[in-house]
DNA sequence: GCATATGATTTGGC
DNA sequence: GCCAAATCATATGC
């Protein structure tokens, strides 16, 4: 610290205390005859001037070093030691001459300052708070726009608008703590650069603050500030993303259809057994029943067919069920979806299904007054069996 | 906790 | 684009 170029010119190596005749404005100080008049902080402070040239300069070598160790000391010392050299009556002569070199190495300092560009990264944080609406004014559009876009992908049924409301006060919660943190950061923000100003502004009584190095410390307090306010917002952009995924996957928010919806669906399947492909409008139809999208009960019949094929043996008591169901439904009238591509000469065929099982091929997409027969027939004969078995434990009817 | 059921997605063929 | 088949991920029942 005792070496500061910028104020000595030559340094303390000199053997002439500091060299500070060496600058011209120090040697228009070095000229300043002032008698000894005060010895302003009580002590040996060597701040008395002198008749002689040769103590002047070494009485401002003692202040310059005063000054340059002034933060090595305690706070009320340097206090004290501030108040002295304030009064002292060198103070004037010296201020402008730091005056001075401020000025030359301003001229550089100006040179080397360059306009940051906005941190990229940021504005793709700030860019994505706004469209998930966290940032921003708060009118429900990215919340909004999330669930419709989610919604618009086929995968959401109308019934998840309980999920729907749930993600908005998920949404709202992480909104009003990214603005709290926000307003923190802000204060925390604004209270420091305060802070630094009101310093500065007090260090300029003792050396020469330009309003153009507040500046650039300000900025460089925002830019620090800045990248605390960085991870804020992809601490909120993850909680968001989270949230997102949590509520808003198709995958992970699956609900098993109501039963009644199973129900409808089972019975059209299993009364259009041979061709268990519904038309666009018996889907439509089916999932206006259900309660359920045109593209769920496509993603219902396929997995059906597939899973039924696999394991016919499995679902024969069901497919009997329904079958018994359809065929009371039909001598109350019939209301279930009509297929037009319903169809006897489907191309679902299945080695062993419920169709070769019963021996007869479906008449013009319709079960035959046959087919329920026999299906009934079955069931029944199929529930004795199953009654006779769990009576006794042994097998005693076969069938 | 595990096995099974079930709705959704992916992949490949047509 | 629709379908079959495989697979994934979650729900459900025990």
């Amino acid at each position: 610290m005792l070496q500061q170029q910028p104020l000595t010119g030559n340094g303390p190596s000199n053997g002439r205390g500091l060299g500070v005749s060496g600058h011209p404005g120090m040697h228009a100080l070095n000229s300043v005859h002032q008698p000894s008049q005060h010895r302003s902080d009580g002590g040996e402070s060597g701040l008395e001037g002198t008749e002689n040239g040769h103590e002047t300069r070494r009485d401002i070598g003692d202040i310059l070093q005063q000054i340059m160790t002034i933060t090595d000391q305690s706070l009320d010392e340097a206090q004290a030691k501030k108040h002295a050299l304030n009064c002292h009556r060198m103070k004037p002569a010296l201020f402008s001459v730091l005056c001075e070199i401020k000025e030359k190495t301003g001229l550089s300092m100006r040179n080397t300052q360059e306009e940051e560009p906005q941190d990229p990264q940021l504005v793709r944080l700030d860019n994505m708070l706004l469209a998930e609406g966290v940032a921003g004014p708060e009118k429900g559009g990215g919340a909004a726009a999330a669930v419709s876009a989610a919604t618009s992908s086929g995968g959401m049924s109308p019934d998840s608008s309980l999920e729907h409301s749930d993600y908005k006060s998920k949404l709202s919660q992480i909104r009003s703590i990214y603005h709290t943190e926000l307003e923190k950061y802000e204060q925390a923000c604004t209270e420091f650069t305060t802070h630094v100003m009101n310093l500065l502004r007090e260090q300029s009584r003792t050396r020469p603050v330009t309003p153009r190095e507040i500046e650039r410390m300000v900025a460089i307090i925002h830019r620090k500030f800045s990248s605390i306010q960085t991870q804020l917002k992809q601490s909120t952009c993850e909680a968001v993303m989270i949230l997102r995924s949590r509520f808003l996957d198709a995958r992970r928010k699956r609900r098993n259809f109501s039963k009644q919806a199973t129900e409808v669906l089972n019975e059209y399947f299993y009364s259009h057994l041979s061709n268990p492909y519904p038309s666009e409008e018996a889907k439509e139809e089916l999932a206006k029943q259900c309660g359920i999208t045109v593209s769920q009960v496509s993603n219902w019949f396929g997995n059906k067919r597939i899973r039924y094929k696999k394991n016919i043996g499995k679902f024969q008591e069901e497919a009997n069920l329904y079958a018994m169901k359809t065929a009371l439904g039909a001598r109350q009238g019939d209301d279930s979806p009509h297929t037009p591509n319903s169809t006897g000469s489907g191309s679902f065929s299945l080695s062993g299904s419920a169709d070769l099982f019963l021996g007869v091929p479906p008449v013009n997409g319709e079960q035959s007054a046959y087919q329920m027969g026999v299906q009934v027939l079955y069931t029944i004969i199929k529930l004795l069996h199953t009654c006779v078995k769990d009576e006794s434990g042994d097998i005693l009817l076969s069938v």
